[in-house]
RNA sequence: GGCCAGGUGGCGGAGUGGCUACGCAGCGGACUGCAAAUCCGUGUACACCGGUUCGAAUCCGGUCCUGGCCUCCA
């Protein structure tokens, strides 16, 4: 295997080599959690889950850590708002989260850590900031002092007094330096807070990534993960943090960042309503096409996501699953083309290509389990309703989780999903079976206007039924 | 305003100097009681204008357009 990898540091593509060898530390920043994840969370989860298990082809020792970040204003907010304690939130958030991103066959990361179980860590990095004169305090906040970092600025390439230039919030009165950040900040009894030198308080932003992948990482690893809007200003201060409190060691060698998600051609936001979330999207598609869809486009690239594109990873996916054989078996070797593909940064919509010139089960198998697809039995898939693929991977229903309302996520969301009406479900596999029972009888009988009727009949109820040399055999229509 | 991406056939989407992917849709055919599925055939695209070159979608310059970031949004 000869990775390369598109390093956002140096803006170049870069063989991949490992600090230590054979060994492999992976970071990717995880999900604040006080909602449903949506397509621009899934997004990067399910692009380094495919690094994820390249690098494990070839490393022995690969570790993945992926954080939780359970404190944060966010959720604080959405406590007030729904009037629910946080950790009721948080709870409930983490474990949607796991069940959306095991449907879309994400494996779980080796480490998940939470912020809040590493408070001790990020208090004892601020500290020795503060001793080595990185950081001030300044009425009951530390905040890390931009300035006395020369090289701060690089890994996003943007210079500091352009950025001042440029700033359009309001700059805390407090602050040494316009670009100063805050590392820990006062908590009033009703917030979370933890005792500090400082007082009572709670961290801000960054910190925790630095705190967290120290304690899982050590001190330089090889790849840290996130979406391109992270860049600035987390990744800048995370290494700004890290690389003051480490006496100027590295923290990153390869930093990788997805593109972003829009939605029929609208960038995805709440002031537009347009939030799709993985659970909404559970409903109407089966995961399997969901990560199809996120992988079609090279991981950097923008990716618009559409109705229409997730139709067309349907019919890829059944094409194939008509290919792979009943039963899902151990993947044979992996074609070079697919390995190739991958190999070169991740480049998932050729892999796709050459996926299409594979005829063999095994191989299809072999290409499916690197990129977390072909997953199921053939007539899982072809007997599979979106919904009830989300309940036999052990789903709770969106309703169980409780509280649906309080993800209410806006008209047109809704209205996003209303057009995709569909009867497949309504009917049990013994009616099915019983139809195409009856159906042979006519058609033995060379009463083709009963058959056919019966044909239309369920046709009509999303199933499809296909006359092959082993007898008639059903599908969901998609 | 600064910085950074991107504009490829009806659609999606690779490719970064010559060999013009791949998929979906469409069209024609085979197969089928009819379908579906499958198979065969079928489409010479690279925003615009210059330049470099024997040769450019691919390199250089310029123009237009779209999107992102610019202090807590993946």
């Amino acid at each position: 295997m000869s990775l390369v990898l598109y390093n956002t540091a140096t803006r170049r593509k870069e063989p991949f080599v490992p600090f230590v060898p054979g060994r492999v530390g992976m970071y990717v920043c995880g999900p604040t959690v006080y909602d449903y994840a949506h397509l621009g969370n899934a997004r990067p989860v399910v692009v380094f889950d495919v690094l994820y298990r390249l690098l494990k082809r070839t490393y022995a020792n690969v570790t993945y850590v992926r954080n939780i970040t359970d404190v944060d204003d966010k959720i604080n907010a959405a406590a007030t708002a729904r009037g629910e304690p946080i950790a009721a939130i948080t709870a409930r958030t983490i474990a949607a989260f796991h069940e959306d991103m095991a449907a879309l066959n994400a494996l779980p990361p080796d480490v998940e850590p939470r912020a809040t179980q590493h408070i001790a860590e990020m208090i004892a990095m601020i500290e020795r900031l503060v001793a080595s004169g990185h950081a001030y305090v300044a009425e009951g906040h530390v905040l890390f002092h931009v300035p006395s970092l020369p090289t701060y600025g690089a890994l996003s390439g943007r210079d500091r007094r352009a950025m001042v230039a440029g700033a359009r919030v309001e700059v805390a009165p407090f602050k040494r330096d316009p670009a100063d950040f805050v590392l820990w900040k006062p908590s009033s009894l009703d917030l979370p807070g933890w005792e500090s030198p400082w007082g009572r308080g709670r961290p801000g932003w960054h910190i925790e990534c630095s705190a967290m992948s120290e304690a899982h990482l050590g001190i330089t690893f090889d790849i840290h993960g996130g979406g391109r809007d992270l860049i600035f200003p987390h990744h800048e201060n995370e290494v700004a943090q890290s690389t003051c409190v480490h006496g100027g060691a590295p923290l990153v060698r390869y930093w990788l960042h997805n593109g972003f998600v829009t939605v029929e051609g609208e960038k995805m936001a709440k002031s537009v309503g347009n939030i799709v979330t993985v659970r909404a999207l559970l409903g109407e598609f089966r995961g399997e096409a969901i990560r199809l869809a996120l992988l079609s486009t090279h991981y950097r690239q923008p990716l618009d996501f559409t109705r229409e594109g997730l139709r067309e990873a349907e019919r890829t996916l059944d094409r194939w699953y008509r290919l792979v054989g009943p039963r899902r078996a151990p993947g044979g070797r992996v074609a070079d083309g697919v390995l190739a593909a991958l190999d070169d940064d991740l480049n998932t919509p050729l892999a796709v290509a050459e996926l299409h010139k594979l005829e063999e089960p095994a191989a299809l198998r072999g290409a499916g389990d690197l990129l977390g697809l072909l997953q199921q039995d053939r007539d899982a898939w072809f007997h599979s309703t979106p919904r009830q693929s989300f309940s036999t991977t052990g789903i709770a229903s969106a309703e169980a989780v409780g509280h649906p309302g309080a993800y209410q996520t806006g008209a047109p969301d809704q209205d996003y999903f209303a057009e995709g009406t569909s009867m497949a479900g309504s009917l049990s596999e013994s009616v099915i079976n019983e139809r195409i029972q009856q159906r042979e009888t006519a058609r033995k009988a060379r009463d083709y206007t009963t058959s056919d009727s019966i044909r239309a009949q369920l046709l009509a109820r999303g199933i499809v039924l296909e006359d092959g040399p082993q007898g008639t055999t059903w599908r969901r229509a998609t």
